[in-house]
DNA sequence: CATTCGAATTGTAGCGCTACAATCGCCCAG
DNA sequence: CTGGGCGATTGTAGCGCTACAATTCGAATG
């Protein structure tokens, strides 16, 4: 910085406020620094900008997975708008939660003004390590307590209900349920219960339950026709927790030359690109990802310009009905 | 830093070294130390830490998107031989050239010891950026010249030649080629010109070509396929640009009535999940994107510890054979 | 022409840590 | 008993920048 200083004939003050402040430095001086800057491939360095400003313009982000295409959208929502306001985005992967605890270390290290969260789901040193900064904390694709500061989502469980109703509704008898073991997320949890409270309100049986291993893709929708149908052959319709566990399945009943939805109907979750195109064309629910991101930058920014804490924002989910079901 | 040290009865520096060189405190005095930090909620100001060292343990990764599984799992295998190493990912999304010179710019604020970008397609101010300063850069997906300094990928070219004599080789006559427009990434061209080199050597027409908006997913297929089609009804099959395309050209046929692969073979790139799930099963190349994160991270680190420059690791690709050709 | 005012510019004093050299205290050989 | 050697610990200086207060200077005012 001084040597460019020094090359333009103006202090490094000077200099420095050419590149953060703009409007209080006469353009043509400006213009010079900045001529000697480019000149010199002089690129500010941020490092000793956060740490004399005690502003690191960063906010972090930890999913469990970028694969899913739900939290892909929320990162591209948070990150255009991080983007959008002069903020960066410090991106984390961690599928399990030693990880995501690892994780959080090693970026409250880079003193992030702001951290979002996938689920409301953390051990207890997770818990302690986050108490103990001062940093906003949103959590994501979750509303239900307990929240540690502030969260964007919809209801799971209204969702899991609606599905439920759609299909009961339709006159399907015997229906399945494809996810995960609730034990492992609250989310999981909330998103079954609600779809299994529709089924017993219906007076249908509510234990076609099948639950994949964590992470499985298209192989667990598969799985799933296999299993429930050796249980249940009489199976009339499957909610699978995804629009990929869904397609799996679809192929599945190509494969066994099961008409869908004729022989069995089947519904996914999420509304992904391939919901719309595959044949038949999946019923779903309709996520807002992208607005998800968006929010969660949104509260997070306004907390860091002196906003209140414990925001929550409900971005609500829709639900679409296509030819599958 | 100085509190812990004051109430754990040693030096600020016993502190700092109780974290970073636990091997040269003794093991009494680091419990001691770290049960203090625990306690204070004390987290390691690695901003600081970075500007004192000159060493950031961060590297830099540019991708144009993350819901390309491609680069999903480069990045995966990146972040996991960064991680394993003491590194920290800080990774930027940019879908433009535009926002890529914006990004590298951000980014290099950060000082980070090595930069992964994806393609040597890149305009003339961002190389003038990227020569300004000494760090090292990695480009991935992509062998050929220009390279700025190191390269992790395979050859493109090779990869649709061997898809292109894969098709001339099992009889089909009239086949179709359906990407992005060459202009606009070097890549794409590498691609499209060894298939159709392929198709010229067998004394076939190679002028079947379609090209998609960037960042069509499935709809891109729908539309080759239409295309194609109308241009020459006795195309008999089609090379996708991604499995993903290569999909939705499959789900076009469904709805057509057209039997894959009796009236039209497909295949695809990138061997992604679904190519191996849908039904028929997709015929398709291959690729390692998780080994050239893992690559790129290699050569970045021996880099950082005084390797040599200029790198090139190819890390190859393979043709698998499924039911749709 | 002296005075005031405000915009533009500039010094100063750290931000929290680590490299490196200096120091301390203990054990053991002579 | 003493000096040397070695591992553990500690001061010092500074990384490159920004907040903030101080200063400069030209234009406007009476």
């Amino acid at each position: 910085m001084s040597d460019v200083a020094r090359e333009a004939g103006v202090s490094p003050m000077s200099v420095s406020n050419a590149f953060k402040r703009p409007d209080i430095v006469l353009p043509a001086t400006r213009e010079r620094i900045l001529a000697v800057a480019r000149r010199l491939g002089y690129v500010p360095n941020r490092i000793a900008g956060t740490l004399a400003s005690g502003r690191s313009h960063v906010v972090a982000a930890i999913v469990p997975s970028i694969r899913n295409s739900s939290f892909a959208r929320t990162i591209q929502g948070l990150g255009d708008y991080l983007t959008e306001h002069g903020y960066e985005l410090l991106l984390a992967v961690a599928d399990t939660p030693e990880r995501e605890r690892r994780a959080i270390e090693a970026v409250l290290g880079r003193r992030p003004e702001g951290i979002v969260l996938t689920g409301n789901e953390h051990p207890p040193e997770t818990l302690a390590l986050l108490a103990g900064v001062e940093t906003p904390v949103v959590e994501t694709w979750i509303l239900g307590d307990p929240i540690i500061d502030m969260a964007v989502g919809f209801s799971l469980a209204d969702a899991g209900y609606a599905i439920g109703t759609f299909l009961t509704g339709r006159g399907y008898r015997h229906i399945g349920f494809a996810g995960y073991a609730p034990a492992s997320q609250r989310r999981f949890l909330e998103r079954q219960g609600g779809f299994q409270s529709a089924l017993r309100e219906a007076g249908l049986r509510d234990d076609l339950l099948f639950y994949a291993e964590e992470a499985a893709g298209f192989a667990g929708g598969r799985a799933a026709v296999t299993e429930l149908l050796q249980r249940e052959p009489r199976l009339d319709a499957l909610f699978c927790v995804t629009d990929i566990f869904a397609a799996g399945a679809l192929f599945e009943c190509q494969r066994r030359g099961l008409s869908v939805p004729g022989q069995l109907a089947i519904a996914g979750f999420g509304d992904f690109e391939i919901a719309a195109e595959i044949v038949p064309a999946l019923t779903t629910v309709r996520t807002r990802g992208y607005e998800i991101g968006q929010a969660a930058g949104r509260l997070l920014l306004d907390r860091a310009a002196g906003g209140p804490p414990g925001g929550r924002v409900n971005v609500g989910f829709e639900l679409v009905s296509r030819e599958s079901t």
